[in-house]
DNA sequence: CGCCCAATTGACAGAAATCAAACACAGTGG
DNA sequence: CCACTGTGTTTGATTTCTGTCAATTGGGCG
């Protein structure tokens, strides 16, 4: 099933220029506040939000929900390279394709921005250039960050992602996990009864507690980060 | 050992300038093409070009020899980021400070570009301006595929890494490897035994060749990657 | 209430790390 | 010129970790 086309976020945002001022030099033009103003579209749980090779028209953003991006490769095994939560961005691409798929871990509220508009308000507006710029510089950061957490052991690998996931809900050490262990699992390069495990030895530890399956305590997170 | 600040390579630049025309509308300014004219600086095997946590003041390329960029862990390992080969750019940062540290692996010849002046020539000259987002989006290529590496095997990970370093290496399957066992285990996330091991395995499988420990021949390009 | 899928747990096999030793090679000094 | 030393590479034996296969438990939803 194909994708349902963004109502146009051009013609919705033209009706809320100027209010909320900010960078109001361009009346004719919205800036970055009324684009993120647009009305979202719900994805319900495993919608695809668009696939590895579809072009690439849309930048997005989770206004509610979760989301993963990944890439499945040629014998079948599929790689997370990243979860976005409400409020982060996703589908950033520096080339006309996808080169990643995205589907919502949960029912969930994407907006979607259209490129070329983004492109065209960019030539005359430096806060959405500079918003532009400051996507792909988080998106770097990321890749690395994921990189670097690859090259651990597997107990190492699940004390990063749950401080990762810690540092990003605002609720301290309460943390709740959207995405099943077999997300979790593609996301660390290990396997679901790996993170089952780990994620029980350090229960056991008292490191952390799991009131249910989906929601975690960092009980210690000094123990989590050795290797800060 | 601190590092000798480059020559100024503004200064250098305005006298090269309006030859070899290019984009020539700003008579005055450098193109990208004289800032790659500069004179670049010897560094000598294992030398720090520079280190985590430094001030990013210069985006560099590899005019001859070879570079590794990596992250050194509070316990000691070592993550090699990336290997950069003559013509290729290393060093962009997207904060004021360098994120990894850089190191000559063999003598080298690097060009460094300061990032002011580019930034200023940036405003004014769209294919400086391109040339840096091309970069970034390199970057960002280079450490996706580079996660996506760290979640295969041993095996995969040592035929992937023969094959980009095939892909850069102008002469087609012959590969001349700059880097130690070392540093390709530090790149993989593997020990030297390991990597050791998998190349003496690809060899009896005649998939390779290998005439010196640092030269490799491709045999037979299809068994290294059915994990295209 | 019962079904189904997710998560956990256990037993075992396989892969990679570790520890140890041999080997190759380049540069040094006799 | 050759022996020597030091580093980098390879090979071997063993241990540790993670994956695989299989069974069980648990929770959410119809």
């Amino acid at each position: 099933m194909l994708r349902k086309v963004a109502p146009s976020t051009a013609i919705q945002i033209k009706q809320r220029v100027l209010r909320d001022g900010a960078a109001a030099e361009q009346p004719l033009l919205p800036g970055w506040a009324e684009l993120l103003a647009a009305v979202p579209i719900k994805y319900s749980q495993n919608a695809e939000i668009f696939g590895d090779g579809q072009p690439a028209e849309y930048l997005y953003k989770v206004v509610d929900g979760a989301v993963r991006t990944f890439k499945v490769l040629s014998d079948g095994r599929r790689q997370i390279t990243g979860f976005f939560l409400s409020g982060e961005f996703f589908g950033l691409e520096t080339g006309n394709e996808h080169t990643l798929s995205a589907e919502a871990i949960t029912n969930s509220k994407i907006l979607s921005i259209k490129r070329s508009v983004l492109a065209v308000l960019a030539e005359h507006d430096k806060e959405i250039e500079r918003r532009r710029l400051e996507l792909a510089a988080c998106e770097l950061k990321r890749a690395q960050t994921h990189a670097t957490v690859l090259i651990l052991n597997a107990k190492e690998r699940v004390a990063k992602f749950l401080l990762e996931m810690a540092s990003r809900n605002p609720k301290g050490t309460k943390i709740e996990l959207p995405m099943a262990r077999l997300d979790i699992a593609d996301y660390l390069g290990l396997t679901v009864e790996t993170v089952s495990r780990v994620l029980g030895d350090l229960e056991a530890a008292n490191i952390i507690a799991r009131p249910t399956a989906r929601h975690v305590v960092l009980r210690d997170r000094g123990k989590l980060s050795p290797t800060a």
